[in-house]
DNA sequence: AAAGCGGGGTT
DNA sequence: AACCCAGCTTT
């Protein structure tokens, strides 16, 4: 491979440290560092595993390696390999994807796995397979792609770590490294940034030794050395490139996101308990349904019979006429945030005598099988806490 | 282009 | 209490 500024030209005339001159110098420091500095993750066999890896960004999507790495464990136990996702059902996936959070994501790395099994992938499959993994698993990442829930990022990340492929990448943590490194404004969410950064990306995979040591290197660098409040520049291979750190804006690049709006949704929710029947759940519409206050939130997931309201809590009496249930006086409440949402959750006990009342929703479940059902967090609470 | 989607780690 | 996280899909 080659530098694309090749290099003839000597430096440039300013003498300065350009990183458009010095790709392979860069590319280069990324990648000895992290040959050194990688943390060990389940995900980082040798060789790599693209099915654990596609398990592995699904759930890091907008998740962070802390929170992913005992909850891949578990997912892995259960669906030790692909043909063993492709063939469950939705309900084990979105059960195993409980309290992560983004349930799409779950759908999807579902829907990916029944099509590479299916193999809906073949065209790309020239034979040179290692007899480990699904023969139709696609290795290019334009291939990758067409998966669900695999966009461009991801798509970058499968082909470049577990095949090699040339293909750039480009995350919050490798949007901050490069920002900082260019001392430039702007954020991954701007469209004229992001194509930006995917250049600047590009330029240095063409650059690089090993795409997969550089692209995984630059996102190490920017969890663990390049980090949003305080980087630790003393101990970064790329300091002396670092544009935003020879002026001293490395806490100001990149500025904060604009603060996405939280709107408020109040939750009136039945905990409904009989010993010889269990507990009362119903279902949340699934994902093209997904009307209401709550919009798609939760699509699919489980839940104790819940009434919505934007504006207000419903009231005793309003839920109480809701479920058909006669209910305890007082409720317990507790609130529970989330990026776009603060749910205000009132929970009502019902008293379910012998009176042979039915309710007006939902069905009886034991304890033990609701614990196993896919529940957003704030009802595991609920429906095993409370 | 913007909104919507969970939940928690870090500072 | 901000701000962010190995982003993607839908509107």
């Amino acid at each position: 491979m080659e530098a694309r500024e090749g290099g003839g030209a000597g430096g440039p005339a300013g003498g300065a440290l350009r990183l458009g001159a010095s790709s392979v110098k860069v590319a280069a420091a990324v990648e000895a560092w992290f040959a050194e500095a990688a943390r060990p993750l389940p995900w980082r066999t040798s060789p790599r595993d693209p099915y654990l890896a596609l398990v592995s960004e699904a759930m890091l999507q907008q998740t962070q390696v802390s929170r992913v790495v005992g909850r891949f464990a578990e997912f892995l136990v259960e669906f030790p390999t692909i043909e063993a996702l492709a063939a469950a059902d939705e309900s084990r996936v979105l059960a195993l994807w409980s309290g992560l959070g983004y349930y799409r994501r779950a759908r999807s790395l579902h829907a990916a796995a029944k099509a590479v099994c299916a193999g809906e992938m073949r065209e790309t499959d020239k034979g040179d397979t290692d007899g480990r993994t699904a023969p139709a698993f696609p290795r290019r990442a334009d291939e990758l792609g067409k998966l669900p829930g695999v966009g461009p990022y991801t798509a970058g990340s499968i082909a470049s770590i577990v095949f090699g492929e040339r293909s750039p990448l480009v995350d919050g943590n490798v949007a901050r490294v490069l920002l900082r490194v260019h001392g430039r404004e702007g954020h991954l969410a701007d469209k004229a940034t992001a194509t930006w950064l995917w250049e600047r990306a590009d330029e240095l995979v063409q650059a690089a030794t090993s795409p997969a040591l550089l692209n995984e290197g630059l996102m190490e660098l920017g969890a663990m050395v390049c980090s949003p409040a305080s980087p630790k520049c003393a101990s970064c291979p790329l300091a002396k490139a670092c544009r935003a750190r020879a002026e001293g804006r490395q806490r100001e690049i990149p500025a904060p996101r604009p603060r996405a709006k939280q709107r408020d949704l109040y939750c009136g929710v039945v905990l409904a308990h009989d010993p010889r029947r269990g507990v009362l759940v119903e279902q949340r519409v699934g994902e093209p349904g997904g009307k209401g206050v709550a919009g798609r939130m939760w699509a699919g997931m489980w839940q104790a019979p819940t009434l919505e309201r934007a504006d207000r809590a419903p009231t005793r009496d309003e839920v109480g006429i809701w479920i058909n249930l006669d209910i305890e006086p007082d409720a317990e409440r507790f609130e529970h945030g989330t990026t776009h949402r603060r749910v205000f959750f009132e929970v009502w006990r019902a008293r379910v005598g012998a009176g042979g009342i039915k309710p007006a929703r939902g069905r009886w479940m034991s304890r033990a099988k609701v614990a196993e059902l896919a529940l957003s967090n704030p009802q595991r609470r609920i429906l095993c806490e409370l």
